[in-house]
DNA sequence: TTGTCAATTATTTTT
DNA sequence: TAATTGACAA
């Protein structure tokens, strides 16, 4: 332990070995806080607390694999299991399956994403016969969500005329009945949104003392990442569970939350010090990560805002180059810019692919980067957008699965009911609904009792309804014994999915079969990944899990070397060698919704802010003149972010004479710059994205490389298993990667090796079903 | 009930 | 521009 803690300066010292009470740290960019937080759960765990009683709460899933897998490194990994470290909403989801019961929620519940959630308040609002166009399903659906977030119910809804009268002020005197619709809808169909996630515990503390009492006592040191982004639901939830105790570690910085327009409440880390007494506060103000020039600019940004907590920013590092702002004339050339500019560096220094990234404001900007990269064969990855699970094909394998799973899942089954088509069109749908809601049953019960019930729908399509549940009902049945795997691969196969996805031979029906087919494959990696864990649960419904709280960030596939285009907000918590931020322009960055209050401004800057600090060596800034915006050429003025950064610390590349773009003299882009630049060849083998724009990345956590064929590996692997497979071998695994084998117990079928993957997890696997591979 | 075509609308960020 | 929604015909 020793040998880490002297790994820390003074200032990160101090809060890793303050063991109880609580504390907050302040974290500049850059200055190594996720390495005090897994030094200090390192170091708790050394002072003899038990695993078992240690929380930590992070934002994303990367952030706690990440985490998890450095404790592991530090304590071993017998220690690291029992820890709970997750994101608030898989924590919490996690809890919620064991005392859900106490709420009336069944433990099997589904979660709603945003789509299901956006679909259910649709049909609500025209099932209501509500004008759609002052009731934006969307807009309904953020103003629920931040309700939920606030800890407004229902009923605290209808008890505050001041938010009635809001509503009814912007002609949405309905509101609170969509709400009491919803919640009442959600709850019938056991089906919780991710605002439930957290407001359910919520409710589950405040209303059973006793359950309360149990995860009081069970997480005695509570460690909280990325506090500045809490919202006030997450906030009232961990001071419920440390106030007992009062071992709560916070770490944020009020510099970096951009996440107010979800809810996230600044003020949660600026007023942590009221809020338990004896709090000590540390400060982390040495940047380990930006040179000179890139923390003077950002620095002198920030200062312009208001609102903030002193903290002074600072490193040893070298001074480096200034921040280069760079003005083009359209997007078009904007993306030139930054592709020509990413080649020539890369060259001139000999740099990869993946010291690169582009980091943009809004998603749409995307495409133009994109086009120039390609032109340019430079490999990319788009980051974000739509997620694999979030497709259309995948979501309609979900949904069955779900369905089958929790067939009161209102959403599920109307995705799937008259997919592939049966005949059960819209209005029998609608029967079905109000049926259901006039007998205060699940459409699915209703249409088990359709013969005992007086609807105005013909025999004809009483039966399809019938054979409809029949068939789910027989996938059911096959739960009981079959494995999520054989249940889907089944499913796709007899519902008609398969055959449907079939009849459509243009590029993206293909594509979409082959996203089927990676999700059969991910589930078989998932079923087995189960398997060889030996305590395996229920594989579907944590497989469904899995993927309702799945994000993009989390996986990481294909070439590893290539330029990262993302928003900024994704890049929150990454870092790159050279970093372009794009679309400096007014009314996009800052964004033209964000500039009517002095904190929506405030954020935007908070904002580019982190875009900046992202930066290790250098940072260049990119506008235009004109920009395509939902296909109209406009003006752009460059962003006033562009001037409040010092001028000591910027660069204005200012192109000698501006002309449009002309493909014949594509190097004269940086010509009008440096005009004696060196030409350098074409790549030999450049990689082309496998991609074209039509269809994002693949973005798809489980899965395994297609080549591998998983029955030849395994056969061959087990012959040599005896001889090869001992203690300090090295050896790889499809799913988890490679490792380091640890312990041999067992004999025969029994055998259990257990692996340190370099990922950071330690796994005990059941020889017989893992699929090792040993390497020399 | 289903499928096609035209019209409309949206682009702020997402666990 | 692109994607989704709505009207209408088969």
């Amino acid at each position: 332990m020793e040998k880490y803690l002297s790994q820390l300066n003074d200032a990160q010292l101090a809060p890793t070995i303050q063991k109880d009470g609580p504390m907050i740290i302040i974290a500049g960019a850059g200055s190594g806080k996720t390495r005090v937080l897994t030094y200090r759960i390192a170091y708790l765990m050394d002072q003899g607390v038990d695993s078992f009683n240690i929380l930590a709460l992070t934002f994303t899933n990367k952030a706690a694999k990440e985490m998890k897998g450095r404790i592991a490194d530090i304590v071993g990994d017998s220690e690291a299991k029992n820890l709970w470290m997750g994101t608030f909403h898989s924590v919490f989801a996690k809890i919620l399956r064991f005392e859900g019961h106490h709420l009336g929620f069944p433990s099997n519940f589904t979660i709603y994403d945003t789509q299901d959630s956006q679909k259910l308040m649709g049909s609500i609002i025209k099932e209501m016969g509500l004008d759609k166009d002052i009731y934006k399903t969307k807009q309904i659906y953020s103003r629920i969500s931040s309700y939920k977030n606030s800890l407004i119910t229902v009923k605290a809804y209808f008890k505050n005329p001041e938010l009635m009268e809001a509503d009814a002020m912007a002609r949405r005197p309905k509101m609170g009945e969509i709400y009491k619709e919803y919640v009442d809808r959600c709850f019938k169909a056991g089906a919780m949104d991710f605002d439930d996630l957290l407001l359910r515990t919520n409710e589950l503390l405040t209303r059973f003392p006793n359950v309360l009492a149990q995860y009081q006592n069970r997480f005695r040191y509570i460690l909280v990442d990325e506090y500045q982004d809490t919202n006030h639901s997450q906030y009232l939830i961990v001071r419920a569970l440390a106030d007992r105790f009062q071992n709560i570690c916070v770490v944020g910085d009020d510099a970096q939350s951009i996440y107010a327009f979800r809810g996230a409440n600044i003020n949660n880390i600026l007023n942590f010090q009221k809020d338990y007494d004896g709090v000590k506060m540390y400060r982390l103000e040495q940047n380990y990560r930006s040179t000179k020039m890139i923390v003077g600019a950002a620095n002198s940004v920030i200062e312009h805002n208001k609102t903030k907590l002193d903290k002074i920013v600072w490193t040893a590092n070298d001074v480096g180059e200034k921040v280069k702002v760079h003005r083009s004339l359209t997007d078009g050339d904007e993306g030139r810019y930054v592709a020509s500019t990413i080649w020539e560096t890369k060259m001139n220094k000999q740099l990869h692919n993946s010291d690169f990234a582009v980091l943009y404001r809004t998603n749409a900007q995307s495409r133009a980067i994109e086009d120039a990269l390609r032109k340019r064969d430079i490999p990319y990855r788009i980051y974000g957008g739509l997620s694999f699970y979030q497709r259309k094909e995948i979501k309609d394998v979900t949904a069955y699965l779900r369905l089958i799973l929790n067939p009161s899942d209102e959403e599920a089954l109307k995705r799937v009911i008259n997919y592939p088509a049966r005949g059960i069109g819209q209005t029998t749908i609608d029967r079905l609904v109000v049926a259901a809601n006039g007998y205060g049953k699940t459409i699915f019960e209703v249409i088990q009792n359709i013969d005992n019930l007086d609807l105005k729908i013909n025999n004809g399509t009483k039966n399809k309804l019938k054979d409809f549940v029949t068939l789910i009902e027989s996938y059911q049945v096959m739960n009981q014994t079959a494995n999520a795997f054989d249940l889907a691969e089944h499913v796709t196969k007899t519902s008609g999915l398969i055959r449907e996805l079939n009849k459509d031979g243009t590029p993206e029906g293909v594509t979409r079969m082959d996203n089927v087919q990676e999700l059969l494959n991910g589930i078989k990696d998932f079923v087995e990944g189960q398997i060889e864990l030996a305590d395996a649960g229920d594989s579907l419904a944590e497989f469904l899990e899995d993927v309702a709280l799945a994000t993009d960030l989390d996986a990481d596939k294909g070439d590893p070397d290539h330029v990262a285009l993302m928003t900024i907000h994704l890049a929150k918590g990454l870092e790159f060698g050279h970093v372009f931020i794009v679309g400096m322009e007014e009314d996009l960055f800052p964004s033209a919704m964000s500039m009517n209050t002095r904190s929506e401004l405030e954020e935007e800057r908070r904002l580019f802010y982190v875009a900046l600090t992202r930066a290790e060596k250098q940072a260049y800034l990119t506008y235009t003149l004109s920009r395509y915006r939902w296909g109209k050429l406009i003006d752009a003025e460059p962003s006033r972010f562009i001037e409040e950064i010092d001028d000591e610390y910027v660069d204005i590349v200012t192109p000698l004479k501006e002309q449009r773009f002309n493909p014949m003299l594509d190097e004269s882009i940086f010509g009008d710059i440096e005009p004696n630049r060196v030409r350098f060849a074409k790549p030999k083998v450049a990689k082309m994205p496998k991609k074209t724009t039509k269809s994002k990345p693949e973005n798809f956590k489980i899965s395994a490389p297609k080549k591998m064929k998983p029955v030849a590996k395994a056969e061959s692997a087990s012959e040599s298993y005896d001889e090869k497979l001992v203690v300090g071998a090295k050896v790889n695994h499809q799913r988890f990667g490679r490792g380091e084998v640890i312990k041999i117990e067992g004999k025969g079928a029994d055998a259990k090796a257990e692996i340190k993957f370099q990922k950071g997890e330690t796994k005990k696997l059941l020889l017989r079903f893992a699929k090792l591979q040993v390497l020399r």
